[in-house]
DNA sequence: TAAATAAAAGATAAAAAAGTCTTTTATTCC
DNA sequence: GGAATAAAAGACTTTTTTATCTTTTATTTA
């Protein structure tokens, strides 16, 4: 198990890939981004419906529909991403799980683990999506595999 | 979703209250240390069996039985328990869940992610499960609910 | 040695996450 | 308007995780 559910980690891959041609000015198919990522296509045209009612990407149905960012969506946190699909106890819930987990009744890990949440939410906050462009333009990253 | 898996916060919690009642001089059951930790009884069962097999906590059946920690196994990282129960896909993993993404072949956020599972791996291998007890004993921190 | 105790082991069950397949709706273009 | 295209929606299936219940084995003590 990594740090995002596998669900989430689809995301992010299918929104880096639909930046990265959304700033080359074309729409992409479901098909086209299950390939380009790796992902299974029909569980990603789940992902990608919710993504879209949520207001990260956007879709057209028909010939030469697909989908697409608007420049508002590029310049968004990757952290809305995450927060979209696994919402927030990642950066807010408790290290050990315990529901009633605070500064005033803390978990043995409380502190500890206010710093790695405290740095992963600086992480997905301080970059946006389109910051990831130029490497997978240049072939610096990859998205597959 | 947390960090860890629903089994390894229970793991993490029953051996910080196992470790707790070592360092009293007594052995704790499996009633006890499901009620002191809030998880559900039979589960952390097969989750001690785990631990047990994999040398973190000790037990003896019968009458006056009960699980308990040897001077070794308290002083070992909390890393140790994580490893045993969820891998170390954690540390090492790619954020984004790429099977081949590596240094040469680089995912979108590798290098972000590094740091990042290199926090949350130093924080777990330099906190020894002892380390944990203090705090415990004087209520300053707790492991139920 | 029999009764009591407590963990180990085994067998299911329930819930959640991940994945697949089919039908419907919207759009384009001829 | 009809055919083709592509996403949306709906219905399932599979796998994994979490949880429960029962039986067995080991140990103690009276």
């Amino acid at each position: 198990m990594g740090i995002f559910s596998k669900t989430c980690e689809y995301a992010i891959r299918s929104v880096f890939f639909i930046a990265h041609r959304t700033e080359r000015g074309t729409k992409v198919g479901i098909k086209e981004i299950a390939l380009g990522i790796n992902s299974p296509e029909h569980f990603l045209a789940k992902i990608l419906q919710d993504l879209s009612k949520k207001g990260i990407v956007k879709s057209s149905k028909g010939p030469n529909g697909g989908f697409y960012m608007d420049d508002g969506a590029l310049k968004r946190p990757l952290v809305d991403v995450v927060e979209a699909i696994d919402g927030n106890s990642l950066f807010f819930g408790c290290g050990l799980g315990m529901a009633f987990c605070s500064e005033l009744k803390p978990c043995p890990l409380h502190n500890e683990f206010k710093i790695i949440r405290e740095n992963i939410y600086n992480m997905l906050v301080k970059t946006s999506i389109r910051e990831f462009n130029e490497d997978l333009v240049l072939g610096n990253t990859n998205l597959k595999k």
